[in-house]
DNA sequence: AGCAAGTCGAGACCGAGTCTCATTTGCAGG
DNA sequence: CCTGCAAATGAGACTCGGTCTCGACTTGCT
């Protein structure tokens, strides 16, 4: 996967700041500059850390407040796998329709793109009478190196 | 849909503990009986709160201790649809293959069935190298209801 | 009945996420 | 540049689902 472009994604969020009378701050830059300075998922006590390295004042407040603002301006996605965290993706301003698959042992994601599966839910979602605001696909699994290791939990790859 | 046989279900998981050489216990028995006593969906809070109906010894810690048991008998299926808690279904020995869809709105779950969806996810799963252990169709969406009174969050119908 | 292993409940504890409130900061308008 | 004020901040208390510990009590087996 190329590398994204990240100067694009940081400005259109502080345009999407401007529209919404929000005010451009030293910790809110120095989170986004974290956010789309990695192009890993990370969780929202990862991006902590990551941002108070570039400035120690950003508080654990901060981080949490500005999430939900990174995700309703559509160029980061949250996701939930079931652990008691959630996960981020910095990259979907460029890959906006990719699933995930998680390996239930290591933790391992796998992003993978399918037409079918989008164009399925779509159709299930209607026939039910829902609208749908998001959808997401979770496959529990074990990775092939978990399988050839038997089942043990948690451990690094 | 029919009214389940919970006979059954309750008769297979006092099997199931007899085999992984678990003992039972009437607290086992109480929380037993009110798993296969409904068809709702249910938290473990709600459990533990009906369960004290039948018997008021019951701990926390022990409705916690149980739920897993449950779902590795297979007789329930535990979910997890971004909430902070999970949510389980008693049905599933009777209903093995259906998934869900949550309105985000009022939090109402609709249940289906889609032999299509069960097959993709699996032809993708294994096209990555996945062993799949359990899949989740998650749809975030707003139900009818919502529509129409116009986004009105977490009311009830 | 007697024993060992399994199970129990109470409550301490955990960790992600939220909230409060006193203080600081961005920024518009003069 | 200055001033005023709403927006934003950090520290830390708090919430809440869920887990862990540990001493006491059951269960199942002989
Ligand atoms: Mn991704
Ligand atoms: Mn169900
Ligand atoms: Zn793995
Ligand atoms: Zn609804």
């Amino acid at each position: 996967m190329p590398t994204p472009d990240r100067t694009a994604a940081k400005e259109k969020f502080m345009a999407f700041l401007e529209e919404k009378n929000l005010r451009i701050t030293s910790q809110r830059r120095a989170i986004v500059e974290t956010v789309f300075g990695t192009d890993q998922h990370f969780t929202a006590e990862q991006l902590l850390e990551w941002a108070r390295e570039r400035d120690a004042s950003v508080s654990r407040a901060t981080v949490y407040r500005t999430l939900p603002l990174l995700t309703e301006s559509g160029l980061v996605h949250e996701m939930d796998f079931g652990k008691d965290y959630k996960i981020y993706d910095p990259n979907y301003a460029d890959h906006p329709n990719h699933n995930h698959i998680i390996c239930d042992d290591c933790d391992k994601i796998v992003e993978f793109e399918s037409d079918k599966l989008d164009a399925l839910e779509t159709e299930i979602s209607s026939k039910l009478g829902f609208s749908v605001k998001s959808q997401q696909l979770r496959i529990n699994a074990s990775c092939e190196e978990m399988k050839k290791l038997g089942a043990c939990k948690n451990k690094d790859h």
